[in-house]
DNA sequence: ATAATTGCAAAGCGTTTGCACCCTG
DNA sequence: CAGGGTGCAAACGCTTTGCAATTAT
């Protein structure tokens, strides 16, 4: 209730007090007030989104962090495997990460990011890694692409 | 004979003349001297370069040219589609493409590239991408991990 | 009191660009 | 003579970092 975060969450990690906390520690911050605002408005956003674009967020918001704070943080969260880091327009950018194998669908119109996630047929990566002994790191598959409502309406909407 | 370049070509893309020129027209380029070094220099590499470390690499061989044509040729070439783009260190590099779809195995310790067909197992792209309507492109499919090589050696070398 | 966190502003670094010169057609 | 190609150096934009003030333990 001290959040300010998540209009509707509808993700898995959204944006609960202990959920945000946890995460911290888990890459090895103290969850002090400034990253958890960090992580916080990282964890509403569904794009890939840039350190300086979220610390204008938290500015508008009139939350009182400065810049190198957001770099800093999302650099450690970005260590930690907690977040998934995304280079678009030489800038980088980063989205809270699902756990476990998954793949992501990169528009490279609109900048979006779809999950997939690698259950079903897992065996393709290995009989793809398994040849030349390559360990494929888990949530790091992109297959980039132009998205079906990119494709539908040619418009840069960043919707989604 | 006129090229300096591969010593022991094992790629198809090698860098006969005749080569070389039609992958830069292709760019929408006129197959100059500057640019012909440059995308001579890219196509005995085989692992992503940089587009100073090439001018470096140019330099050395006592071929005059400046930093920004290399950058200049590199972009077109990129948006052209004729090589591919990799981010590594907050560089941008460059990596002559083989034609086709194929997935790119990159090694995060080592920066090097596994080039792999995708012919056997197409449909599972396909599957994989027809749920939202997601459009691949066919040669921007990234696993990363750890190749069998720096598994092996712990060691840093960049051989491949 | 000691250690960690933070903000500011300056520095860093890869990349792009304006512009004058050069070469080719 | 016209037009693209090229190099140099300055400008740029994102990111990192040194350092002093601030806050937490």
């Amino acid at each position: 209730m001290a959040s300010h975060i998540a209009p509707a969450d509808r993700h898995s990690h959204d944006g609960s007090a202990d959920e945000v906390a946890v995460r911290l520690r888990a890459a090895g911050l103290s969850p002090t007030p400034r990253r958890r605002r960090v992580l916080e408005a990282l964890a509403v956003q569904r794009r890939p989104v840039g350190a300086h674009e979220l610390y204008v967020e938290l500015t508008r918001r009139g939350h009182r962090v400065g810049v190198s704070t957001v770099y800093r943080t999302l650099s450690a969260l970005a260590d930690a495997g907690l977040v998934h880091v995304f280079v678009r327009d030489s800038e980088t950018r980063y989205r809270l990460c699902a756990p476990g194998r998954h793949y992501h669908l990169v528009c490279r119109r609109c900048g979006g990011v779809q999950e997939h996630p690698a259950g079903d047929d897992g065996d393709w990566l290995d009989g793809v890694t398994a040849a030349g002994g390559f360990r494929p790191d888990p949530h790091q598959i992109e297959v980039q692409g132009v998205c079906g409502r990119c494709l539908r309406c040619q418009g840069d909407d960043p919707a989604d």
